[in-house]
DNA sequence: CGAATTCCTTGACGGCCATCAATTGAGAAA
DNA sequence: TTTCTCAATTGATGGCCGTCAAGGAATTCG
C-alpha cells in the first residue's frame, strides 16, 4: 500500500477562491483549525436537518446536495467538484440545513470552522466582500435554477445543461464529457433518467448531438444554441 | 391636495433589521445618500438585465420579482413587503439582474447606494456579519422554494403557501387574508390561475377551507397541516 | 474470467396540469 | 349609477412527463 500524501491545508486553503487574496497570518490561522476529511463514494457527510459548526471546500472528488422526497426519491440541487465551497450559508445561520450532503465519488475535502471564519470576518473587511460576494454568486445561480425549473421545458434544460459543459468560445463541432452519471444529471435537472433517455434520443435522431456513454458530440454548436423546443 | 408627508429616510433605515445594529453615525452616512422612489402600481422599477447601483427597501406597499418567458408570460420569484429589501446579492455582483422588479401596489422605497454599503462594511464587521446572515435567509428561502417546486405537488404548494400565511401558534379554527391577488400567488406557486382556483375549489369541497374574496377561513389548523395530497 | 450489481434504455400507459375558450364577478372610472 | 376593464371561475381538451415494467449495457466484484 502507498503511503498516503500528506495533504498541505495552507497550500490548498490559498489556492480557493475565497481565500486567495488573503495575507499568510490568517491563513496559517485557518489552517491550523481546518481538518481534512476522506469521505468514499456514498458517505454521507451532513444529512437535511444538521446544523454546521464549518463550511467545506473539495479538495478532490465531487459531492451532491439533495433533498429527499416524502416517497423516497431524492433530488439534487448541485453538484460540488474540486475548489468550490458549500454550507457558508447554513453556517451564518445556525439553522438546521435543508439538505443532505452525499459523496458521488470518493472525496478529499476540508472542513473550516466557523469560529475561525468569524474571526477573520472581524479583522479584514476584504474578506467580508468576497464573501458577501460568494453568497451573492451562489444566489444567482439558485435563481437561474428556479427560473429553469418554472419557464424551460425538460428538453431546454438538457441542451441548457449541455451547453454550460462546453467552453465559452465553443463553436462548430465539439466534444464534452458528462462529468457525472446520467442518473444525477437528471435529477439535477428535475427529470427522471427516463425522460432524460428519451430526450438524449430525441435530439441525436433531430441531427443535433451524438452520444457514446459518457461522451457527447454536438455536431454545431452554434447551430444547436438556437435550438427551441 | 393634501401635502406630502416628508419621510424620514434615517428613522426608516434604522428600523430595518439589517441596519438596526449600527450607530447613528453610520446610520447618517447612508440616509445622507439614499433616495426616496415612489412607484404606483404597475410601475416597473428595474428590468431583467441592469446592473445595480444600489439595494432597496420598502417602506410601504409591494414590489414583486419576476422573470418573464419567450413567451410573455411572467413567473413571479418573490413577493416583498414593508421593511423588507433586496437587491443586496446583485448589487454585490455587477452582474446584470436576472429578475425584473415590478409595483403591485403604491410604494414608497428607499434606494441604498452601492458605495454607503462598502464604506460601512469596511468600518463596521458586524454589519458584514448581519448582511452575511441576511443573504443566507435569502438563500435558505430560495433553497426551500426550489425544494417545493421540484417535488410536491401543486395542491401541496397552495396548502404551504397558506399555512405560511398564518400565525405559528394558530390552531383550531383561523382566517387568513390573501395579501395579493390570486394570480400573482398562482404566479408565486408555479401554477396557471386556473389551477390555483381549481385547488381553491378542491380544498373547499373536502371541507378544509372557505373562501370568500381574499379571505381565507381554515376550518382546523391542525388538520390542514397534515393534509397530503 | 464469470457473476452480480448497478446503470441505462425502451415501451406502454396514465395523471397532472397547462391551454384555450367562454362566462361570471368585482373593482375602477366617469 | 352605468360602463369598462380586469380578475376569477368553470369546462373541455390535450400534451408533457412521471410511473411501472422489462430487457440490454456497462461496471464492479469475487
Amino acid at each position: 500500500m502507498i503511503k498516503k500524501q500528506k495533504l498541505d491545508i495552507s497550500a490548498a486553503i490559498s489556492r480557493i477562491a475565497l481565500f486567495s487574496q488573503l495575507p499568510p497570518e490568517p491563513i496559517r490561522l485557518i489552517a491550523a483549525e481546518t481538518r481534512e476529511r476522506n469521505l468514499v463514494r456514498g458517505d454521507i457527510l451532513f444529512q437535511k436537518g444538521d446544523i454546521l459548526a464549518g463550511f467545506f471546500v473539495i479538495v478532490s472528488g465531487q459531492i451532491k446536495l439533495a433533498f429527499a422526497s416524502a416517497q423516497g426519491n431524492e433530488k439534487v440541487v448541485e453538484v460540488m467538484g474540486p475548489g468550490q465551497s458549500f454550507g457558508e450559508a447554513v453556517m451564518f445561520m445556525s439553522k438546521p440545513c435543508p439538505v443532505l450532503a452525499q459523496a458521488v465519488t470518493n472525496t478529499t475535502l476540508l472542513q473550516i470552522p466557523k469560529a475561525q471564519v468569524t474571526s477573520v470576518l472581524k479583522s479584514d473587511p476584504d474578506f467580508a466582500q468576497a464573501m458577501l460576494a460568494g453568497m451573492a454568486l451562489r444566489l444567482h445561480s439558485l435563481i437561474k435554477d428556479l427560473e429553469s425549473y418554472s419557464l424551460r421545458s425538460s428538453a431546454q434544460r438538457v441542451i441548457g445543461y449541455l451547453l454550460q459543459l462546453l467552453p465559452d468560445n465553443a463553436n462548430g463541432p465539439a466534444d464534452l464529457i458528462l462529468p457525472i452519471s446520467k442518473q444525477v444529471i437528471a435529477s439535477r435537472l428535475n427529470l427522471t433518467p427516463e425522460t432524460l433517455s428519451r430526450i438524449f434520443h430525441d435530439l441525436t435522431d433531430l441531427g443535433l448531438i451524438e452520444i457514446k456513454g459518457k461522451v457527447v458530440h454536438v455536431l454545431d454548436v452554434a447551430n444547436f444554441k438556437k435550438i427551441d423546443i
